[in-house]
RNA sequence: GGUCCUAUAGUUCAAUGGAUAGAACGGAGGUUUCCUAAACCUUAGAUCCAGGUUCGAUUCCUGGUAGGACUACCA
C-alpha cells in the first residue's frame, strides 16, 4: 500500500506541479492513532514544488489522489500532514489475502540467504549461572529464531571456558576441603557444588593474605604470596603439562558443572548445535600467534611474550602469548575464530557478549584482519548491556549474584501462586498445572528481559517480583489463552468457523484496527532480525495483545448473531493468535491454551 | 589521563528528523446477570543543562554536568 501510495503521488505532483519528485522526499508513515486516517503523508519537502502553505498544498494533492484512486476514501489536513483514509474494503480485502497465506513469515525471507553462527552463553566453568547469562542466553536464542525465520542459516555455538586459573581455584578448594563431596552424595547441583568450592577458595586466601599483612608483609606481596594461590598456580602449570591426576580431576568436576549447566540450559529452553572448548581452541591461537610472528606481523619483547602494535588502528599494543608462552583470552578466541571458519564457512559470526568486552572485539577483529583474514569482516560484536540491581552491579563479593537457577524457580512458583489465586484452572490435573505454571513463569523472565532494548543496560530489581499484569509476557499470554478459549468455546456450540470473508461486508472501526496491527507483523520481524532487536518484535506483540483486549472488550464474537460479521472476527481472532504464538515463539517464549 | 556508552513521568521501559513525547507499574476513580477482570475505561504526572544545524530536534553536531564500562602477562 505504501508503494502503492508513493506512485500515485509522484504522478499527482507530476501533475499539479510539473515536478519529477525524488523518492525521499515522499515521506509516508502510519497515521498516528489519535489522527483520522491510515497513512500520512508529510508535505514539507514537496512545498518548494507546489510554492504554496503546507495546508494549501496538502489538500490539493489529497483531493487529486481522492478523485483518481477508489481506494482512498478520504482525507483531512492537519498543519503540514495529508492523512489519507483508506476504504474498509480495501482493508478487509487486504486481510482476506492474508488469511489465505498459510506462510505467516513469507514475506520475511531474505533474497541472500547467508550462513550465520551465534555465539551465546559463553560460561566460565567455575560458577553456575546467573542473570547475566539469562540475558545473554535469550537474546542469543531469539536472534537464532528471528534470523532463521528471515531464511539464514544459523548455527548456534557455545564457547565454554574451560581452563585457567580460575578453575584451578575451586579444584584445589575442593581438593583440600572437599572430602570427597560429590553432587549425588551432597545433593547439590554440579555447577552450585562447584561454584561453593570457588567461594571457598576466595575466602580462604583472602584469609591468608590478611594473616601475611597481620604479620607485617606489605599488602601486594600478601596478595601475592599467599600459599593458597601459590598452590593454584601450580596446579595450573601441571595442567597445561598434562599431569595425570589433575587432567582427571578436571575432567570429573567440569563434567559436574556441565550436568548443572545442561539443566538449567532445558529450563530456559535453550540449546547449541556446536559447543567449543577453550581448552581446545587455545592452542590453535598459540600457533597462529607463533606463525604471525614469523610473517612479521607480531613482535617479540625481550622476555619472549608476543605482541601486536594496533596504534595505528587507535588501538594498543595487545600481548597475546605470555613471557611464559601460555595463552590469554584474546589468544584462544583468535583459535576459536578460525577454526569456526574452517569448519562453517560462515559469512557473518554474531558474538552475543557483553558490552564490557567492546574494546576485546575490536582488538579481535583487527588482529584477524591484520592476519589476512578477509572474512573478519563478517565478525560482528552484539554488544548487550549489562543487567544491574538497583544499587549497581551484580558483585559476588557481596553477595548480590542473582542466581539463574535461583530466579527460574522463583518465578515459577510466583505463577503458582497467582494462578491458584485467580483459580481457573480447577479442571485440571496437577502435571498439566504445573506445566502452565512453567510457562507463565518462564514468560515473564523471559518478556521482562527481551522487552528490553538490548544495547541498553538493563535494571533488575529482585525486591519487587517481576509483573504479571501490563506489559508483561503473562499479558500477551492470556490474550492468546482467551482467544483460544472462544475457539473452544465456539466448537462446543457448534459454531463452524469458516475460512472466507466476505469482502463488501463493513468492518467496524476496532476490526479495521486490527487488521492494520496485523498487517505490521512481518515487517516487524524482518525489522528486528535487521537490527538485532528481539526487543522490536516483543513491543509488538504487547502492542497487537493490546489492541485485540479493546476488541474483545467492546465487540462479542461468538454471540454475533450476523453470521458473515461473527464469521469475520473469527477469522481476526484466529489470525491474531497465530500472529502472537509466532511472534513469541520467535522469542523463545511459550503459549498456554489456558491458564 | 585516554577511549566508548548512557541520561525521558515517582519507578521500569517506548518513540525511521515530524503532529498534542507513548506504555506499564505505582497514585486517584470507574466497568462483571454477557466469549477468562492476568482484562477494559477515565485521571494526574517527564525529554540533565547551554548552544548549533533544520520548515521542524527526545533523536543529528559542539560544549558542559552526572552515572557506567573499558584502558591486565584476568576472563
Amino acid at each position: 500500500m505504501e508503494i502503492f501510495l508513493k506512485e500515485n503521488i509522484r504522478r499527482v505532483i507530476k501533475e499539479l506541479y510539473n515536478a519529477e519528485v525524488n523518492d525521499d522526499l515522499i515521506q509516508i508513515q502510519e497515521t498516528r492513532k489519535d489522527f483520522k486516517g491510515d497513512f500520512t503523508l508529510i508535505v514539507f519537502p514537496l512545498l518548494k514544488f507546489s510554492k504554496n502553505t503546507p495546508e494549501k498544498t496538502g489538500e490539493m494533492i489529497g483531493s487529486q489522489l481522492m478523485d483518481s484512486s477508489p481506494e482512498i476514501s478520504g482525507y483531512n489536513v492537519i498543519k503540514g500532514f495529508l492523512n489519507i483514509e483508506i476504504s474498509d474494503k480495501w482493508w478487509i480485502s487486504y486481510f482476506a489475502g492474508m488469511m489465505a497465506e498459510t506462510d505467516l513469515l513469507k514475506n520475511c525471507r531474505v533474497k541472500n540467504p547467508e550462513v550465520i553462527l551465534v555465539e551465546y552463553s559463553s560460561p566460565n566453568t567455575n560458577k553456575p549461572l546467573h542473570l547475566g547469562h539469562i540475558r545473554n542466553n535469550l537474546l542469543g536464542f531469539s536472534l537464532y529464531r528471528l534470523l532463521s525465520a528471515c531464511g539464514h542459516k544459523v548455527i548456534k555455538t557455545n564457547i565454554v571456558n574451560d581452563r585457567g586459573i580460575h578453575i584451578c581455584k575451586s579444584m584445589l578448594a575442593w581438593q583440600k576441603y572437599g572430602n570427597g563431596e560429590t553432587p549425588e552424595s551432597s545433593g547439590i547441583k554440579g555447577d552450585h557444588l562447584v561454584g561453593k568450592y570457588y567461594v571457598l577458595f576466595e575466602k580462604m586466601y583472602k584469609f591468608q593474605a590478611e594473616e601475611l599483612m597481620s604479620k607485617g608483609v606489605e599488602p601486594g606481596e600478601a596478595k601475592n604470596s599467599a600459599p593458597l594461590l601459590m598452590e593454584a598456580r601450580e596446579m595450573l602449570l601441571k595442567w597445561e603439562a598434562g599431569d595425570k591426576e589433575i587432567i582427571e580431576l578436571w575432567k570429573k568436576m567440569n563434567s559436574w558443572v556441565y550436568d548443572g549447566f545442561n539443566k538449567t540450559y532445558e529450563a530456559l529452553g535453550v540449546n547449541f548445535d556446536k559447543i567449543y572448548y577453550e581448552s581446545d581452541t587455545y592452542k590453535i591461537g598459540k600457533d597462529l600467534v607463533q606463525a604471525a610472528l614469523k610473517d612479521g606481523i607480531m613482535y617479540q619483547m625481550e622476555d619472549k611474550s608476543i605482541w601486536v602494535d594496533l596504534t595505528s588502528e587507535g588501538l594498543d599494543q595487545k600481548l597475546l602469548l605470555r613471557s611464559d608462552g601460555t595463552a590469554v583470552y584474546m589468544t584462544q578466541d583468535l583459535g576459536t575464530a578460525v577454526l569456526r571458519q574452517q569448519e562453517y564457512k560462515f559469512d557473518k559470526c554474531l558474538y552475543v557478549v557483553g558490552n564490557e568486552q567492546n574494546y576485546h572485539f575490536q582488538v579481535l577483529k583487527a588482529v584477524l584482519a591484520r592476519m589476512g583474514y578477509k572474512w573478519a569482516g563478517g565478525l560482528h560484536h552484539f554488544s548487550y548491556g549489562m543487567v544491574e540491581l538497583p544499587e549497581g552491579r551484580m558483585k559476588s563479593r557481596e553477595g548480590t549474584i542473582v542466581d539463574a537457577d535461583d530466579l527460574i524457580k522463583e518465578m515459577k512458583e510466583t505463577a503458582r501462586e497467582v494462578s491458584l489465586q485467580l483459580g481457573k484452572l480447577g479442571d485440571y490435573n496437577d502435571e498439566e498445572k504445573e506445566e502452565i505454571f512453567r510457562k507463565i513463569g518462564l514468560g515473564a523472565l523471559k518478556y521482562f528481559i527481551l522487552k528490553i532494548d538490548p544495547r541498553k543496560n538493563m535494571t533488575f530489581n529482585p525486591t519487587e517480583s517481576i509483573d504479571f499484569n501490563g506489559n508483561t509476557g503473562p499479558f500477551i499470554q492470556y490474550t492468546y489463552a482467551r482467544i483460544m478459549s472462544v475457539f473452544r468455546k465456539g466448537e462446543q456450540m457448534g459454531i463452524k468457523f469458516n475460512n472466507t470473508i466476505l469482502s463488501e461486508m463493513k468492518g467496524g472501526e476496532k476490526e479495521i484496527d486490527l487488521v492494520r496491527q496485523l498487517r505490521r507483523f512481518q515487517a516487524i520481524v524482518s525489522e528486528a532480525a535487521a537490527v538485532y532487536s528481539p526487543a522490536l518484535l516483543a513491543n509488538y506483540c504487547y502492542d497487537l495483545a493490546k489492541e485485540f483486549n479493546q476488541f474483545y472488550h467492546d465487540y462479542s464474537i461468538l454471540s454475533e448473531t450476523d453470521v458473515r460479521v461473527r464469521n469475520f472476527r473469527l477469522a481476526i481472532s484466529k489470525y491474531t493468535s497465530e500472529v502472537l504464538n509466532t511472534a513469541m515463539w520467535l522469542l523463545g517464549i511459550e503459549m498456554p491454551e489456558r491458564m
